[in-house]
DNA sequence: ATTCGAGGTGCAACCGGTTGCATCAATATA
DNA sequence: TATATTGATGCAACCGGTTGCACCTCGAAT
């Protein structure tokens, strides 16, 4: 297995220690910014030039068998073909990228194996060697989780908070975001009010649910119905809608828990002739891409994703980098973006 | 730096050795399945069990250093926030976590300097020893990546081509796509027919163009307008067709190179008070997420693009693993989706 | 002139697997 | 019985950096 210094691998430290006529270690040296300052700057300025000379690459494999630092995280996402991610994947990356990480992506809502799925990802990224895990897929109190954090493995949550806090985490202010919600609405004149509420285990169908109900409270109101979807899905919002409207009760405008909630509450809402805005006004959540092309153009609370990624991704990399007084959890703020699916309310 | 055996890390191969009374070299072939046999049944099963019993992880980065291998491969995608992308990033990965690979992702569309971004990508993958690279931004004679193709790296494109048909690829048949929506609009009694063009510096947009053309000259027609839009986004259909209306051209139906510009062209028909499908047809291009949901549900022409990046992800690993007879291009078939935004010619 | 300190390099072990070759016992063949 | 064959395992070098420590040189302090 004899291998000349210019076989395909590229040239090793080892080669441009060769070339230059002092040891590897200085060249390592001259190679790491933090320990520079140990070099001559002669001696510097040679090894640079050869390196680049000589086409040089580090050798991450080598390094982080030495270092055991992979310089690598892992994200575990339910499914990168929801919307919703593409720009909290966006936001990790670009954070994660300023400071020379890779991302390793798993999408963990596949096919059936839920749990399943994410340990056999969480295994093989472990193997990998990842520094710690973004995970968008937590649930309230998830067990599965909770282990892992035991074992002491660096976790911080986005989007979704576990039950009891326990993990660093950067989220959306929900309540604040229904507050928003229900305001504009009581401003249009509405007061009865419906909720479409999402699935209870999670941190956002909870949070969303209970910020709906204190911000009418808090003006005094109650509720008028309240349905629960078991997906964040357009079927399930339109089953929920179609609930909603079973039950008779009187409303006038529905605050969905999600976009695509809310897009199957409209579907409901078209096919049984409900004219929205006129005669129900109508709210989603998470402001989605081509919400504004729809009929009528939904308004929407807007998440900031990316921002919320990026964070989660600085908050990782600072616990990495033992940072004291680094925050733990992140409440980032929603706006409420007015397009044509709410009006005042008819007289 | 005394090491216990039982520190952080887990115990390595060497602990597991010890643990059993055998040389490392005997674990290490009983943990390879190809290599397994080499091994008599009962040590095997003593290092199964001790291996599962002292949780024993294999350290990639140590493998990848003395292989060379890194299981790993390189995504480059433009901006995984445009909705095309998700499913590919799904199939790749999919294709790439069957065989114990990872993928290592890249938006190279970012701020400013495209070129640029996309080396500083394949820089720092390179340092991570990435097998290959699946490509998802490349241009029609793409110097660079022509380079890249050069030095010996393994390459494989996805939804686009280069020029030259010089680099494996595997992307849907934009010409058959083009057809299926010519002759369906033809079939609706259509006979003249306007086309927004995408980039003609992506292969897709030209292929398409060709692809509308030659469907046309086929049934002896000609195309009674055509626009070619500076990118794929909504802003760019618009203008596209502001473009063609201005022409002073007749046709009464269009068949957009995408869905985003199919969409900036139905606003601006909105705008001007056209009827669509009734005045005008409409015909998109990828079959996005919600276009069912807008109104009226645009038809369009649905690429398998899960399936796209499944095989894209399979033609390289084949690759990587000196497959013989393995294909260096796929073409998949598009499929016409039939939604609202077509109709019969008025006349 | 002697000692001390500090800056600059070299040395060698180490990270955790992988692999060509040697070795050795047991079985098959001459 | 002696020898060739086969199967199972050990040995040790190797992958490419990283890092604690030893060492050397030279100017500064005593």
């Amino acid at each position: 297995m004899a291998r000349k210094s210019t076989a395909a691998g590229g040239p090793t430290i080892n080669d441009l220690a060769l070339h230059l006529g002092v040891h590897k270690s200085t060249v390592s040296r001259a190679m790491d910014p933090a320990r520079r300052h140990l070099i001559g700057s002669d001696v510097l300025q040679r090894v640079q030039a050869a390196a680049h000379e000589l086409g040089w690459r580090p050798n991450r494999a080598a390094a982080a068998l030495s270092t055991g630092k992979s310089r690598t995280v892992g994200v575990l996402l339910p499914d990168i073909t929801n919307p919703v991610f593409p720009p909290i994947l966006r936001g990790i990356e670009d954070a994660l990228d300023a400071q020379g990480y890779f991302a390793l992506l798993a999408n963990t809502a596949r096919r059936e194996g839920g749990v399943a799925a994410a340990q056999a990802a969480v295994e093989r990224m472990g193997a990998m060697r990842v520094e710690g895990f973004i995970v968008a897929t937590a649930l309230r109190d998830d067990a599965w989780l909770e282990g892992l954090r035991k074992s002491g493995t660096r976790i911080v949550l986005v989007n979704r908070t576990d039950g009891r806090g326990l993990l660093p985490a950067v989220t959306s202010d929900d309540m604040l975001g229904m507050r928003l919600a229900v305001e504009h609405l009581l401003a249009l004149g509405h007061t009865r009010l419906a909720h479409l509420a999402g699935p209870p285990g999670f941190s956002t169908g909870l949070a969303r649910r209970v910020g709906f109900e204190q911000a009418l409270q808090a003006r005094g109101l109650n509720p008028a119905a309240l349905a629960e979807c078991a997906a964040y899905s357009i079927e399930a919002g339109a089953a929920g809608m179609a609930q909603l409207l079973g039950a008779r009760k009187r409303f006038t405008a529905v605050v969905a828990a999600n976009d695509l909630i809310a897009l199957g509450a409209l579907q409901v809402l078209h096919g049984r002739g409900i004219q929205v805005p006129q005669a129900m006004s109508l709210i989603g959540h998470n402001d989605m891409p081509l919400l504004d092309q729809i009929s009528p153009p939904l308004t929407s609370v807007r998440i900031q994703h990316y921002e919320m990624g990026f964070r989660a991704a600085r908050l990782l990399l600072e616990a990495l980098q033992g940072v004291p007084g680094s925050a733990s959890t992140l409440v980032l703020r929603p706006e409420l973006v007015l397009r044509g699916s709410t009006a005042r309310v008819a007289v």
